[in-house]
This record gives structure tokens, sequence and C-alpha cells, in this order.
DNA sequence: GTGAAAGCGCTAACAA
DNA sequence: TTGTTAGCGCTTTCAC
């Protein structure tokens, strides 16, 4: 009992005696055991975090900060990937809980009826991100995807593009900004505006240039695209620039997420900036307040910002 | 105890006694405490890796493989963040050990003595990766970063080049490619390659944009430029192309990695291409076999390859 | 400031 | 096929 003391509350211990105990801990190689702790404390500083994929830079990005910041109140994040595919993620769930994190961060607010039941079951805080909800399971920090959608919309009619096309991955998040894509074309009387969509298999995959084809063919009058990211829009680029078409005058881009890249394009790439440091950072902070007992109901709204840069920028 | 092998070994336990169990886990909620198995049964099924940053597309590869064979079996990964900095991971590794995962993956062959010492006394299987020594502290997947440079600076000679420099980030092993590239030009009897290092500070920093600059200033005879990645590399690209030097004929530009967006650069990026998720997938089942009791030792060099691209066709 | 007792929830080992 | 016993290594609680 000493021992432990000396280790974990070391102002409770007299000098002598805990110098002893770091001496034997020096001599013996001794590292203790969080199982057994976790055990009978009932908690385990662990806090469990899933995300679709990890090659994606606004992920990676949103999870450089998330464990940061709990890593500041020594908090070890753990992590799981989703490959978009809720089954994944009720699966992990439900190895994960056994580990009894303290607290659990997940990505999206689509959950299988077995995952919302074992979350809420554990009785643990819970993050819901990217997406934003007025009813969260507990927490939720992001924003509205329809919105995002119908933002790029906008952006290109008023860049004086007439007949805009969408060039998605298969996941749900790019779904719904497709959804408020073409609910703002309805708003204006357009007619729908056409929808390229291809399996999120891997992050390689359905890489901007040969989808592209399958848009042009498909939709040989579209004179503007908004694709789901910006290292598909940064192929619809490469893919125009081979086959002869000028960006923006004939075909305007347009991405989502303002990665370092898309300024880099050739033309610079327009696109939806969303801060996934800040998502990270706020959903930190939200859990560490939850976890030191804070019950107030918390849901953030971080918005996204259009941000014009060439690749759209058509003269007319 | 009965329970206990319903749930893991059901063969043993008679088809009435399985399904009373289950209806009892169904109705109460039960979510078994691994905590507590891994403290009796002395394995945890965790596996603890740690990658320098999860933004980098050759480590997202690389985890994605890891963590998808290793689930094969069963055994969940956790993940560590290192920023490039040997101490965040001997940290991590300290609060991790605790924690008593069956295996250590690491990335890279340098880490300190406390490090070391910690990993040898845990006696769990290790993994290094990335990195080729005939030594390693038990089992390394990699290749030779010093013979990648050299093969970089060998390509930029023979597409013409004279005067290649070195535009890096100032993580060691990139270092070490430096190192393999100017050997290679020492033993050409050529001047010793300008090199411009900047900090790792994160994935976002020193973009090719802003570096570039510097580099033109400090070595205005360059002709020729290997990058210690491919988004660096691009970001070269974008600086050329916007104060007019052109790629190939004035500037070769060379990248590290062969992400995909490699082959979108404008002119398409000539690189040494790396197969991360291989190398995932071999650390993987290396790791497997030395959990399941093998100990025969293995070093594993998974090579490299020069992939040639317009962006260093020098027509002469 | 230190220590003794008890128990966290599970599984290894053995017994029936 | 099922059950009993013991103990994994800690921390909570309480006594000194």
């Amino acid at each position: 009992m000493t021992a432990s003391r000396a280790l974990h509350r070391p102002d409770l211990v007299a000098e002598a005696t805990r110098l002893r105990v770091e001496a034997a801990v020096e001599q013996t190689g001794y590292v203790s055991n969080s199982l057994a702790g976790g055990l009978t404390s009932r908690q385990t500083r662990l806090v469990a975090a899933i995300v679709p994929s990890v090659g994606h830079s606004l992920f990676s990005d949103m999870l450089d900060e998330l464990v940061g910041v709990l890593e500041t109140e020594r908090y070890e994040t753990t992590l799981g990937i989703s490959r978009y595919d809720p089954m994944r993620e009720e699966n992990w769930l439900a190895t994960m809980l056994s580990r009894r994190p303290d607290g659990v961060v997940l990505t999206g607010i689509e959950h299988t009826a077995r995952s919302r039941r074992l979350l809420l079951n554990a009785g643990i805080p819970i993050v819901e991100l990217w997406d934003y909800t007025p009813h969260p399971l507990d927490v939720v920090v992001g924003f509205s995807q329809e919105d995002a959608g119908r933002a790029a919309y906008r952006h290109l009619k008023a860049c004086g593009y007439r007949r805009p096309a969408l060039l998605r991955s298969d996941d749900s998040r790019a779904g719904r900004r497709a959804l408020g894509f073409k609910r703002a074309a309805q708003e204006d009387g357009e007619p729908e505006p056409v929808e390229i969509v291809f399996p999120e298999t891997n992050p390689q995959a359905g890489r901007g240039r040969e989808v592209m084809t399958v848009l042009l063919q498909r939709a040989p009058e579209a004179d503007a695209i908004f694709c789901s990211s910006d290292s598909l829009a940064l192929g619809a680029l490469a893919h125009a620039h081979a086959v002869g078409l000028k960006v923006p005058e004939q075909l305007g881009v347009m991405g989502f997420g303002n990665q370092s890249l898309a300024e880099d394009g050739v033309p610079a790439l327009s696109t939806l900036a969303v801060d996934g440091a800040k998502i990270g950072n706020q959903a930190a902070r939200a859990l560490l307040a939850r976890m030191r007992g804070d019950t107030a109901s918390i849901a953030i709204d971080v918005g996204f910002e259009t941000i014009p840069r060439a690749s759209t920028h058509k003269k007319r």
C-alpha cells in the first residue's frame, strides 16, 4: 500500500520512504499493472475513439488534437478504424467496452441498434463527431453536412456555373452533403444534379482521374463538380488537364475539407473548409468535462467556411 | 466458471447451458471485463503500436493492414503518436506497458536507452518498422533508407541533372536517406548537394511552396530536388509552376513514397515507391508468429522501387 | 505517515 | 459437462 502511494500520491509519503520505493522500482524494473489498478479503482484513464479511416487528413488532424489534449490530463486514446461500416463500429465497441474505457468518441451519428444499446448500458461519456444533431446520444461536436452541401451549390451557382454535378464516395456524411446540394438545386427550380457515387473501399480507390471519365460520360453537360474530398477534386483536376478541359473556364471544380494540398492544386482548389483540429479540441474538452462529472448537455456546431479559389473562378 | 466457458469456449459446454448463459447475457446487458480476464490469464490480446503521425499516407496504409491482419486473430491494436520524438515514444511506452500488451510495434530503430530497457524487461515480442538493421531488438521489417537515398541520386543523375539538391523534414529516416544521397554524390566526385531541412512540427508545416523559396535562394544552381515526401514534392511542383520554372526541363522534382496523388501531379511525379501495406502485413504476420511462441529470428527487407515519371524526364 | 484486510471480476487448475 | 478453490496485482477503507 505504501508503495502504491509513493508512486501515485508521493505527497502523502515520507521523503525517505518515497526514495526507498523509487530505488526498488529502479532496481527491479517494476512496471505497474494497470489492469489490476483499473479492476479495483474502476477507472482506466482510457478513451476509445473510432474513425472511418486514419489516412484522411481531416480525421488525422482531429485525432492529433484529440489525443494531444487528452494526454495533458493523462488519458490515453485507443483507436479503432470503421472503414465507414457501422457493423465494424459495432464489433469494435463490443470488444472495446470490455476494456472499460472512461469515455468513447465516435464518428458520425449513425450507429446500429446494438451499438446504441451497448453504449447506453456502459454508462460512460460519449462524444459523436463531424455531424450536428440537436439530439445526440450524449455530446456532439460537428456541423450540418446538409448545409455544407447547400453552400457548395450556392457557391458554384454564384460563380456562374449552370449544371453542377456531384462526385462522391458512398460514405454517409458525403451523402448528406449531396442531399443538401440537391435540395438547393430543387429550391432553385433546377433539374436534379447528376451524382456519381463510388464505393469507399479504400482511401486510394475511386480516385478522381478514373471517376471523372464516368462523370463526363454520364453528364456531358456538366460544367462544374462538387467532390466529396479535396484529394478527389485534385484527381479531377488532373484528369481535366489530361483531356484538355479548361478549369475553371469550361469546368468548375470544388473540393471538400481544405486540406493543405488544395492550395497546391493547379489551379488552386476552391473548397469547403472544416477545422478538424478544432473538432478534436472541442471533443476532448467536452469529454474531459464529462469524465470530471459535469453533466451539462453539450452540442457544439463548429460550422464550416466556403473558400473560393481559382478552380471555380469563371471569368464571365 | 461455466458462464465464462460458455462465452469463450462454447464447444465445451452443453447446448442448453450455453443458451441459458446467452439469454442471461442478453437480458442483463452483461459485458465481460477484460481487465479481470487479463489479470488472471496474463494475456490481453492487445498490441500496442506507435507511429510518428497518422496523417502520413504511408503510415496509414501500413496501419490499416496491420490492424486488419491482427484483427483476424482477435488482437486489438492501440495506437500511439510520437511526432518523430523519441521522448514521446518513451513516455508512451512507459504508460502503455502497464496495460500489459501482448506485443509492441515501433516505428524506426532509434529508441532512448530507457525505452530499450523497458522493452527488454517486458519480455514481449517487439517489431521495429520502416528501417532495416541486421541487429533488431527482436523483429524488424523495413528497408535501407540509405540505399533509397542513393537510388534517388542515381535516378536524377541518369536523367541528366547535374546539381541535385535535398529538401526534407528533420525526421531521422529522411535524414538517413539524405545521407545516402550525399554519399552517392561523394562517390561520384561531385560537390555535396545542398540540403534544406525544416522541422517536422506538424504534418501541414514545411509545405513545399514555402520551403522552395529558401531552396532557390540558397542553391540557385540546383537543377533537381529530391523531397522527403510526395506531398512536399507536390508543393514544390506548385511553387515551380507559380514562379515559371519549367518542370522537368529546368528543374527535376522527385518525391518519396509513391502516394496515389503523386500520379496526379502536373507533371506526374517521379518517386521512390515503398509499400506501406506490405510492411504492415509482414509486421502483423511476424508478430502473430512470435505471440504464438515462435522464436525464430526475423529480419525482413521489403525493399523499394524507383518510379520514373514526367517530373524528372528531362529531354536532353 | 504507514499498514492490514478485503475484494474488484475473472480464469487456471483441479475435482467431481 | 459442471463446479470449487485459489489467486492474478492492485486500491479502497479503515485502523493505528
